[in-house]
RNA sequence: GGGGGUGUGGCAGAGUGGUCUAAUGCACCAGACUGUAAAUCUGGCGGGCUUGUCCCUUCGGUGGUCCAAAUCCAUCCGCCCCCA
């Protein structure tokens, strides 16, 4: 029993009440774990398989594992952690973003024994009638209560009553899915917490219980994930870059990374040497993306490069019209740099090479037989002609 | 309906007539260093060529004043707040 504990707190940042999760977990139920993720980005990265993980955990601990797609709520906008109102999304957008975040979240689930569900099925039923109901059960006051919304009324900003609906209807799920316990990022406290209350408001006297998880870090190991600060580590992603990128972040990240992302023992990976422990760490985050093939793979063609500094196996091809060009030229043509200013640039700081040979000047180059382009580290085009 | 505010480069944010391709910070790119990194340091971060104290194009849109406009005026558009 302890040890089960121990799994479901391994990097959790609260949760409220741990003796009532106790005390759920002796009793043998089988508890309805619930997970809401609102479908309103193209794709999901790694700081959201923080969740998933744990849920996952559940999961693997014979729960249930509930997963909700906020349908319904996405096309409103979760405000959370938001410092300005989001633009509401087509039912179009939502829908093909379902498609893509399923297809991820079930390289970590386990597709059998997990229940989908899709909260349009019980708020568009709702009504003006049940609405009111629901919103009458909280107050102006309460709601400002919240940083997020507090912060933006003293600053002067907009709040759409919209996003004053939005804990409603996420707390109205959890009465709906009847869920013992609910799982969300630092930033869903309120929200998670306002489910207690609905669900207690509706007659479910056993509330569920709220676990919080820290919101990763993204690979500058300072923000938080996210796409608009540039950090993530998206699961579209190819493995290299996958693998690249968790090669880049710094080592105090990088046991962040273990904590929230992996099930590996965290005293086992503080007694490896860094570099082997990240390099673990990159393998065992694309394995389960991309399998141990594609792994492998990965962490070979990052030796290759960055390590032994030699040339990738695939090279992607770029044939030129012309024998005799300007290598700031060839740059362009094979769309390596986006303009002749910086390819200029990039010649005279040193950045490209041809065969692995820098060249800093703008020569007029023949294009009689095949070579290596290269730009910076990573860019790599096999120049040929006709 | 009335009043006020605001719009600057990927973001944040200076700049209120010439010295503005526009400070600064972040992000990004390259080089050096290294255990791949991170940190640090250096250079860069509109476009073009004939590489120059060169040319062209940017400060919400349009039109105007002026030798000269991000900066002044007019007008339009967007965003925000307050009062009713």
């Amino acid at each position: 029993m302890n040890k089960f504990l121990e799994k479901i707190k391994r990097g959790t940042n609260e949760i409220i009440s741990i003796k009532e999760l106790e005390n759920k977990l002796k009793s043998g139920k089988k508890l309805r774990v619930k997970l809401g993720v609102d479908p309103t980005m193209p794709d999901l990265h790694l700081g959201h398989t923080v969740l998933i993980n744990k849920l996952k955990t559940f999961q693997d601990l014979g729960h249930q594992a509930v997963f909700l797609i906020g349908d319904f709520t996405a096309r409103i906008g979760d405000p959370s952690g938001r410092t300005e109102t989001r633009s509401l999304l087509t039912v179009d957008q939502v829908k093909t973003n379902i498609k893509t975040y399923t297809k991820q979240v079930f390289k970590i689930l386990d597709r059998k024994k997990t229940e989908i569900a899709y909260n349009s099925k019980w708020l568009e039923n709702l009504g003006v009638t049940g609405l009111l109901n629901l919103a009458a059960k909280s107050t102006v006051a309460q709601m400002l209560v919240r940083n997020d919304f507090e912060k933006r009324y003293k600053k002067d900003e907009s709040i759409s009553i919209i996003e004053f609906l939005y804990p409603l209807l996420q707390a109205y799920d959890s009465v709906a899915l009847n869920a013992d316990v609910e799982l969300g990022g630092n930033d869903q406290k309120f929200n998670l917490l306002f489910g207690r209350q609905i669900q207690k408001d509706y007659g479910i006297k056993d509330a569920q219980i709220v676990i919080i998880m820290p919101l990763l870090e993204g690979t500058d190991g300072i923000k938080k994930m996210s796409k608009s600060y540039n950090n993530c580590i998206s699961l579209n992603d190819s493995s290299k870059d996958m693998f690249g990128k968790i090669m880049s972040i710094s080592d105090s990240t990088m046991y962040r990374y273990y904590e929230l992302l992996t099930n590996l023992d965290l005293n086992m990976i503080k007694n490896m040497h860094p570099k082997a422990a990240k390099k673990l760490l990159a393998e065992e985050i694309v394995k389960r993306y991309y399998g141990a093939k594609e792994s492998l793979k990965a962490l070979k063609e990052f030796d290759r490069i960055f390590i032994k500094r030699d040339i990738p196996e695939n090279i992607e091809k770029c044939t030129m019209e012309n024998v005799t060009l300007k290598l700031s030229d060839i740059l362009i043509k094979s769309t390596m740099v986006s303009s002749k200013n910086e390819a200029r640039r990039l010649i005279q700081q040193g950045a490209v090479k041809i065969d692995s040979q820098k060249i800093k000047d703008d020569i007029i180059i023949n294009v009689h037989r095949e070579f290596v382009l290269q730009v910076g580290k990573r860019k790599f085009k096999k120049i040929t002609h006709q």
